[in-house]
DNA sequence: CCGGTAGGTGGGCACGTTCCCATAGTGAGG
DNA sequence: CCTCACTATGGGAACGTGCCCACCTACCGG
């Protein structure tokens, strides 16, 4: 009975590469590494090795000693939301683009549990972090405490951070609803929307604010509540209640729009006859509700993109000034905004 | 300059927490696992140094020494599918119930990732693994490959692989259907669904197979393709071009019904007026459409609920044989049915 | 001919934790 | 009174890797 023979093969280690390839652990580690120094007989041996033996590195080890884990996390408020589900599967294709991992968490909208995610995904030695951030404000302690990793905001920015920050330019994105809106004769418009507790809220709220008078017309109102379906539907019940409908509710969501077109349609409301309805993001259901939904459409695609180049670029070493990326979103229009077609 | 005054604090590890509360590393660890033959006192000590230092355990170490990492891996093939996503919301809520981590990976419908991802995850020492497979057969392999931790599949199962499973009951939900279906008087009903490399559409298949000719009645037909909006409208299309339009059209999955839907919409033909149609899971959406969607509602909370209960009972040391949760889906009847209603 | 240098290599150590074993103290039973 | 067993504790080792340092060899210049 020859020592060896008959033995589970456990799982292969530098040791076990290193004896096959007849050289050190520390010429195997420098190989796989792809430090320099290393003789191409050297270099051929560990390849041929490794290749037999099927060795993988032990990311767990490597994290241990190096403090670099090689994928980056992702912290979400709520991956049910179509709009952020989008988001990262385009994040998490673009990743797989540049060959690295992605572990992605859901925050459920609550800042605490946000705050756990990222130290949990710090602790596991993540290289960067990708966050659609609960609030502007409450959520600043626990990004602000990330200091060793480069973090990127994505469509929400946080207040007093300076961090990276992806998104789309929400103020061009109702200037051109609104526009649009105008040239469709509607003159008074309610903005339904989540309120400034985010800063895309805020922002979509103060550009609405801005430029309604000018653009469109008489007694502009707010319903402000939440980024949901039910809000949607409760501000329209109420809007309902109150008598005299607008001409078009503007809704800063497409699943607020969502929600607002369905509680229309169950009061037999028409819509675009009896009134317009607009959304923002542009998530693939906005094209299949009926009425389609006109919608702010948010180069979802492109986000990813740049979130993910910045990200690297960060991690890569770079120590340049905090970036601000907005990108144009471009206007959809559909049936539910357009009077008097078809 | 005495020493330590002015330095960095180091983030703490076991030797401080043992150095303030005057005990070992040993006993510190014991207190901190939970295990037993610990003092009251050296608990008490440990437990206010730990406080006092702020001192978390280090995941990665601990993955490293014990082979654990305290949280389990998931592996999902389209984080975009909203059936998809609507799980993956109620896992991480029921895991949360828990205090477990989740760490989320989308495969992308493809074995190859799928490989890719739970190798990962098993790389990184997750404790147990819920997955829904991209296909029956060809996911086999790189499944029966994980050995060492509990795997529960969920949604779709896989081909002679021996472990747990929790989904509906597809006959059923079919069944439910059908006999609807025939009660509101459709004699001829087509078959929009994925094709049978999922377990899912396999049985959906099967089921409606062996059940429509004795409830429903002439002529059934199929139109296989894949679970997404392009394929359900693909077929309706298709179905339209040939003419005769059936009485009834069965879709496999929710978002291939709004395909459908979609896509005889634009055609100008009414559901329920000129044509039937209902889907399969019981997405939120469903019921948003216009029409509203009648469909085979998934107990998704209960299914999470279940596939944690399993995943964790495993984990806890369950050996008992293989376990098979079908859960009754329960039909919601909703308008794009019901033919002659207000 | 000798010293210096650079390229290539191997060994020790550390990351922070858990597990195993040895040891000291204590109570009970023969 | 001695011994056995059992509890509480501390120290050493190990998980698998990357980094630092020391070493060896060959080559080149003085």
């Amino acid at each position: 009975m020859g020592e060896g023979v008959g033995t589970i093969p456990r799982k292969p280690n530098l040791y076990d590469v290193a004896r096959l390839a007849g050289v050190s652990r520390s010429t195997v580690s420098r190989v796989l590494t792809g430090a320099s120094n290393v003789s191409p007989e050297a270099v051929g041996a560990v390849r041929a090795a490794t290749r037999r033996l099927g060795y993988r590195p032990d990311p767990i080890a490597r994290a241990m000693r190096s403090g670099s884990s090689g994928c980056i996390g992702m912290v979400v408020p709520e991956i049910g939301n179509p709009f952020f589900a989008e988001l990262v599967e385009a994040i998490e294709r673009e990743l797989q683009a540049h060959d690295v991992e992605l572990m992605i968490t859901d925050s459920r909208d609550s800042v605490e549990n946000e705050r756990r995610r990222i130290e949990s995904l710090l602790d596991r030695r993540v290289d960067g972090l990708i966050v659609i951030p609960v609030e502007s404000h409450s959520s600043a302690p626990a990004l602000a405490h990330v200091t060793e990793i480069p973090i990127v905001l994505l469509d929400r920015r946080v207040d007093n951070l300076t961090g990276d920050f992806v998104g789309v330019d929400n103020a061009a994105g109702i200037h051109s609803v609104l526009q649009h809106i105008a040239e469709q004769g509607a003159r008074r418009v309610v903005f339904v929307s989540g309120d400034d507790s985010t800063s895309t809220g805020a922002s979509r709220l103060a550009a609405f604010d801005t430029q309604v008078a000018r653009l469109v017309g008489i007694r502009p109102a707010h319903r402000l509540g939440s980024f949901t379906v039910e809000f949607g539907e409760k501000a329209a019940h109420e809007l309902l209640a109150e008598g005299a409908l607008p001409d078009a509710i503007v809704c800063g969501s497409d699943v607020v729009a969502i929600g607002v077109l369905h509680a229309l349609s169950d009061s037999g409301i028409g819509v675009p006859d009896d009134v317009l309805v607009t959304g923002f993001d542009g998530i693939r259901l906005a094209d299949l509700m009926r009425p389609t939904l006109t919608t702010v459409s948010q180069p979802i695609s492109d986000l990813a993109v740049e979130a993910v180049r910045l990200v690297l670029l960060r991690i890569g070493g770079d120590t340049g000034p905090t970036r601000r990326s907005e990108i144009a979103p471009a206007l959809q229009v559909r049936r539910s905004s357009t009077r008097g077609s078809a």
